[in-house]
RNA sequence: GCGCCCUUAGCUCAGAUGGAUAGAGCACGAGACUUCUAAUCUUGAGGCCGGUGGUUCGAAUCCACCAGGGCGCGCCA
């Protein structure tokens, strides 16, 4: 038995269409689908089979629909074929055909849905935050929807690597340890030095935020007053390595409270000193990529102080990017995209020829780059780097966005929005939007106990299948039990969405998508309260019949098989499944 | 000026890689409700899928152009 029971009748599909016509080319037979059926009326499942095949068959859709229809219908299993529209073929399931799927479901519980093992690594890169600070309300989305992927890539067959990449190299991690070496001298009660430093420090204190003076307490612990009025020479290493540690510290709290959690902790700075960009540079280089030359001023938007330089170029135009980028600053030292290349090429060391990474999308500019410099590094054995772009979140409350300045104190850091919702909800919501599309983040729905809120609704309906399951107490055999009773529509739609949970599950993982799992719960969790509510208006519809232990134990079956797709769904998005509402 | 993303009901958004009559929730209208499994339920109305052309059996989906919004555009990461 197929657990794809979408997959299994294709694969009758492809059967038949093969057999009337053996001429048919692999790429046709790759488009044909088996796909459910969005209304009932059309029965369980539909293929477009004959209208992909009717071109190189050479004969119009439905003609090919009544030949696979007549093929079909000799399947055991299927009750009922028929052509319809422009040529797709409705197939109706066997009831028992489908009822067969429950105690599939029942015996795999929460794995139901787990692909096979593909046997191939991915790695998912996101957050990846600049160790500067705690995380903010910006980071929430891409560490939600970073983790939710790498879990649903899991869930269909990957092996998965969920990995951060710690920018520690920089001018950025130089400015924090500046910022602690500040407030050690402030630590130490030195105000006047401390305030003769900043003023000292071209550019000015950054990260004034009060987060760094327990840390510099910490580094005044550490070293006594040893590092007072020394050159910058004899304490900034090691300011910026206290400094990143710490806030390494702060931001893993952070991800904990939103339970994402990492497999590899990855360091720029390691990978520098490990004279990883020279190793990556290297690479592009013995491919004839690299080359020194001047780059063009940007059309229409030449800067004041633009002037023809010659820099060290990559060809990026030669895997599809517009314009060749710079690896080299005119002082020699690396650009950004230089470290990032030779990241991706120590990934690719490391084994994986499949990478995701998930970013802001104010990188959105540097998509093309990024994915020209993984195929030119390639080389001979195909790599590929897919993007995932995330749109900024809006807060609002009470109708208002709540505006995030680090200037007017207002500045939402991520830890105060879980606070507030609780980590279920901010997972939860942030996945019910296409991650490439801007959305609006309502406080006031977040909490709501109502039908507004989607996580009160999909976990309402867990908890109503969990009491129904209290209340029956112990049954035992719900594998075995006789399905037969479970007919009506409201019952037979729930089975239908339990079922293309696996297909689901393939889907989105492979249009790298989590949202569409946080919307299927929904859908699912509709269909339950649907069945529940049916239960209210005919009482003969409510799963415990005090009088038919049979179809008791039929509707038990079903509504553990809902419980248990819904705990499996909810792991993909890491929301906690609740026993009871309250 | 160029590139990428977006534009679907009054609002917030789905739309399965090109399929049948474009869907949900909220809001709005009309009903139901002696707590039974009700932190409600049923039902109705609401659409030129930003616009115009094209590709084909078939387009919200693909292509071209246009309009509006967002992001970005050689020493910042």
């Amino acid at each position: 038995m197929t657990e794809n029971l979408f997959a299994h009748v294709r694969s009758w599909v492809l059967q038949d269409m093969s057999a009337a016509f053996p001429g048919l080319p692999t790429d046709v037979l790759a488009k044909i689908e088996v796909a459910p059926s969005r209304d009932a009326a059309h029965g369980d499942m539909a293929t477009n089979a004959a209208m992909v095949a009717a071109k190189p068959a050479g004969k119009n859709p439905r003609e090919i629909a009544a030949l696979l229809v007549d093929a079909l219908v000799k399947r055991a299993g299927i009750a009922k074929a028929e052509a319809a529209g422009p040529g797709f073929v409705n197939i109706t399931l066997e009831a028992a055909f489908l009822l067969q799927q429950i105690p599939v479901i029942l015996a795999a519980k929460e794995a139901y849905g787990q692909g096979t093992d593909k046997g191939q690594k991915i790695n998912i890169e996101y957050v990846s935050a600049n160790p500067t600070g705690p995380l903010h309300v910006g980071h929430c989305r891409g560490a939600v929807v970073g983790d939710a992927l790498a879990n649903l890539i899991a869930k269909a067959g990957y092996d998965v690597t969920k990995e951060y990449y710690i920018n520690d190299a920089g001018a950025q991690v130089i400015a924090l340890g500046r910022v602690v070496y500040f407030r050690y001298l402030q630590a130490l009660g030195l105000a006047d030095k401390a305030d003769a430093y900043a003023a000292s420090v071209p550019g000015g204190m950054q990260y004034g935020g009060a987060y760094l003076e327990p840390v510099g307490a910490a580094f005044a612990a550490l070293h006594g007053t040893a590092l007072v009025d020394k050159p910058e020479s004899e304490w900034l290493d090691a300011a910026r390595q206290f400094g990143v540690a710490k806030m390494l510290d702060l931001i893993r709290d952070d991800l904990a409270a939103l339970r994402v959690y990492f497999d590899v902790f990855s360091s720029e700075d390691a990978l520098v000193q490990s004279g990883g960009v020279t190793r990556g540079l290297a690479i592009l280089e013995q491919a004839g990529l690299i080359y020194r030359g001047v780059l063009e001023p940007p059309k229409g938007k030449t800067p004041d102080d633009w002037e023809p330089r010659e820099q060290l170029l990559f060809r990026a135009t030669a895997y599809g990017d517009d314009v060749d980028r710079p690896v080299a600053k005119s002082d020699g030292s690396n650009t950004y995209f230089a470290n990032d290349i030779a990241y991706h090429a120590d990934k690719m060391r490391r084994g994986y020829r499949q990478m995701i990474d998930v970013w802001g999308a104010d990188h959105g500019g540097y998509v093309k780059r990024m994915q020209a410099a993984v195929k030119a590094l390639a080389g001979e054995t195909p790599a590929s780097l897919d993007i995932v772009l995330c749109q900024i979140v809006r807060v609002m409350k009470d109708g208002a966005p709540v505006r995030m300045s680090k200037r007017a104190g207002t500045f939402v850091e991520l830890r105060d929005l879980i606070d507030e919702v609780g980590p279920d909800a901010v997972r939860f919501i942030m996945l019910m939007r296409k991650s490439d599309a801007q959305m609006e983040f309502d406080l006031n729905a977040a909490v709501a106990q109502t039908r507004d809120n989607p996580v009160f609704y999909v976990q309402y309906a867990h908890a109503r299948a969990r009491s129904v399951l209290r209340a029956a107490g112990e049954v035992t055999g719900l594998a075995q039990a006789d399905l037969t009773s479970l007919a009506a529509p409201e019952e037979l739609a729930l089975i239908r969405k339990l079922i293309s949970w696996p297909r689901m599950v393939d889907s989105a993982a492979e249009a790298r998508e989590p949202h569409r799992i946080a919307f299927f719960l929904y859908e699912l969790a509709g269909d339950f309260h649907a069945l529940w509510n049916a239960g209210r208006d005919d009482a003969a519809l409510r799963f415990i019949q005090a009088e038919k232990p049979v179809e008791t134990k039929a509707r038990l079956a079903l509504v553990t098989a809902t419980a248990m797709v819904i705990r499996s769904g909810l792991a993909v998005l890491g929301v906690q499944p609740v026993e009871e509402m309250r």
